[in-house]
DNA sequence: TGAAACCAGTTAACGTGTTAAGCATAATGT
DNA sequence: ACATTATGCTTAACACGTTAACTGGTTTCA
């Protein structure tokens, strides 16, 4: 028996999964306290980086499902935080922005939030994070790549990773 | 301004999520043929491997939260894949193991997934796996050894991630 | 031994993940 | 023009994620 890569609990979703746990815990405790869910901050995070967009783009920035996305942005606009009207060129389109409130709530926020991500860069170190970033983005072009090869039909109706940017 | 390491789309708990993304396109169809989700077969895989095991090894390994595994519990025993019974020298415990036909199952999508994970290896690369595997274990080991040092209070109740091993 | 603290697992409540179906608007092709 | 097809978003149904409270069993220690 060779030494071998993978056993039952050496599985790359789920190594990715353990990663991603131990970032978020440094935000979860600022999340509460700002009172945003993990997804909801995603969404307001794009929409300050660039507003207005659409709903598609927007679920497609950040990594939300359409359904899911459409429950958050109905909760956020009852909250007062996002606004939603009506492309009028397109009129199956959904355009979303902040209000000055939401925009207010995220840039109390923020600070908060770049302090955590310094922080995990300093704990871990700005080369092997780059070089982290680096391998992940690699993996998943090179999923996407070899998924067109034969996969073939791009059944895109129920998949959050935009291929088109 | 300099070259920015993070831009709103470029925080490292998205692209962990988007690699892991990526990844979980190839099992989802297979997932699917066998009628298991996700983290049914985490739990499942867990079980195969070392089996018997109780509740709280159990969520560790594969990942879920208590609340969670109830749940998926619950179902998989009426499914007739596990097996639950109180431990005899903790009567709080519930030790958990695959059914006959639990494991059946099991030995009948192992192979399919076995070659999904080396068609995965193959495009992506088997050394750049290896590097990708060792970064995300060092990451999750530094946020948890750095939060020891100023977090304190080990507030486990509610963690995916077992330090204890 | 008996009260307090602790621990394993469950329940509850609410939000998100995932798939499939539905609805209205737009684009396409004859 | 008109039916067909495609697109953007919503709804529905069920499973999981997350937090907090709860229940019953176990340990601790005065």
């Amino acid at each position: 028996m060779e030494p071998t890569l993978r056993d039952f609990r050496h599985s790359l979703p789920m190594e990715l999964l353990r990663a991603r746990e131990a970032a978020m815990a440094r935000f979860r405790p600022l999340l509460k306290e700002w009172g945003f869910t993990e997804q909801q901050w995603r969404v307001i995070r794009a929409l300050a980086d660039s507003e207005p967009m659409d709903a598609g783009k927007l679920a497609s920035q950040s990594l939300l499902l359409a359904p899911s996305l459409t429950r958050i942005l109905r909760y956020l606009e009852n909250e007062g935080v996002v606004r939603r009207s009506v492309d009028g060129r397109d009129q199956r389109r959904q355009v979303v922005s902040l209000t000055a409130s939401g925009r207010q709530r995220f840039e109390e926020a923020a600070p908060d939030s770049e302090a955590a991500y310094a922080q995990i860069e300093s704990d871990f170190g700005r080369e092997r994070l780059e070089l982290l970033y680096r391998l992940l983005a690699e993996f998943h072009t090179s999923m996407e790549y070899a998924q067109e090869i034969d996969g073939n039909r791009s059944d895109r109706t129920n998949t959050i990773i935009d291929r088109s940017q």
